[in-house]
DNA sequence: ATTATCTATAGATCTATAGATAATGC
DNA sequence: ATTATCTATAGATCTATAGATAATGC
């Protein structure tokens, strides 16, 4: 009868590939269950992706640039005051990481089992970082010098926003029991966390 | 021939089993690896620890003990006042991390991969923390009430400090180029992130 | 002619155990 | 007698491909 969707099972074997990868690793991940979940033969996964390796890389490629844009969304918006700026960028990397909340382990997992693979991404990120960190740097230094905020590297301030957020959403279901009521409800709990976050960077600015 | 050493043997094992299971995971170690950097037969893991699964199931619970035993660190000393309470925890806990770099990881995501396995651990989670932090609470309530500190949800803040440590921690090999110069020795950094999270902690109180 | 699909199976690992043998401690 | 050790191999997976067949687009 032969299928009509031709791309339809590329896509369902990615779409299956993502899952996979994502919740098990690399060394967890079976190409015979991605093919099953995909609802296709497991020859089918070598005839469109080859090795088991390729169809990761692919799914790896498409994980990394996603952490990048989260990374960018710390940033903010800024046309905004400082403040301002900083309460949107936590905000929007919080929903994002919330909505991407297996992402986070993925990329690290992935990078320090094989950091040999990652000196490239390495140096992109460096490239990135200086860029955009330095419009920031320049908003809080000017801020600073009018005695609305304290003084403060930008980079620190950056890693604890992504500290806080990250973890935050990633333990969620590990610290559950250890928060009690709190943990109820997983939306409830996350926006509390998130209003908890952006208090902790704000004073830690505060003059 | 016959070696002398009897116990020798099994921690051997043990020892190299915990190496592969920390740097790979599950799935990623292999019993074979492990004999080899034991300098053991093959067949002698499995004499002395019946299977992979059991051997792993030695090292989880040896490294669960240590990860509860870190969450402990963060209480502090309750005969300091609150604000050196506090600092003595973080840094005690953060230290703890430093020098168990790859348990957090480890243990993160084994609780994620099997979540079903761990409702005993959890538990145990529960009534310790209960407990231990309703002591610091009461500490945290009565310098409020003296207007020494605000108030504040002592998980809320418990879970900052773990967030801040350990991130740091755990990513700093993949922070390192974002972070320039900063990044160049390990020991320096982790002073000053060290340093930046009792900063952070002590901000969030501050009155 | 090329692309998509399936069945069957080769080939590579990995875990685990059987069975033989040597050492040890009573 | 029991404990420790080795060699050899069974048995279970898993990845990958060969080879045949059906559909598709010129």
């Amino acid at each position: 009868m032969k299928e009509n969707n031709k791309q339809g099972k590329e896509q369902e074997i990615l779409a299956a590939a993502e899952q996979e990868f994502l919740s098990k690793g690399y060394e967890g991940a079976r190409t015979t269950s991605i093919a099953k979940a995909a609802g296709v033969t497991h020859a089918m996964l070598h005839y469109y992706f080859r090795t088991k390796e390729s169809l990761f890389e692919r799914i790896v490629d498409e994980k990394f640039r996603l952490m990048l844009q989260s990374m960018l969304a710390v940033i903010g918006d800024p046309s905004l005051p400082v403040v301002e700026r900083l309460k949107s960028g936590i905000s929007a990397h919080f929903d994002f990481v919330a909505q991407n909340s297996k992402l986070p382990l993925f990329v690290i997992n992935e990078v320090l089992s094989r950091p040999e693979r990652y000196a490239m991404l390495q140096n992109k990120m460096k490239n990135l970082a200086t860029d955009l960190f330095s419009g920031l740097q320049q908003d809080i230094d000017n801020a600073a010098e009018r005695g609305e905020i304290v003084h403060i590297d930008v980079r620190m301030l950056l890693m604890s926003i992504v500290s806080l957020n990250i973890f935050a959403i990633v333990t969620f279901p590990f610290m559950r029991p250890l928060i009690g009521e709190l943990g109820e409800e997983r939306e409830r709990f996350l926006s509390q966390r998130k209003a908890e976050n952006i208090e902790t960077i704000l004073h830690r600015i505060k003059r």
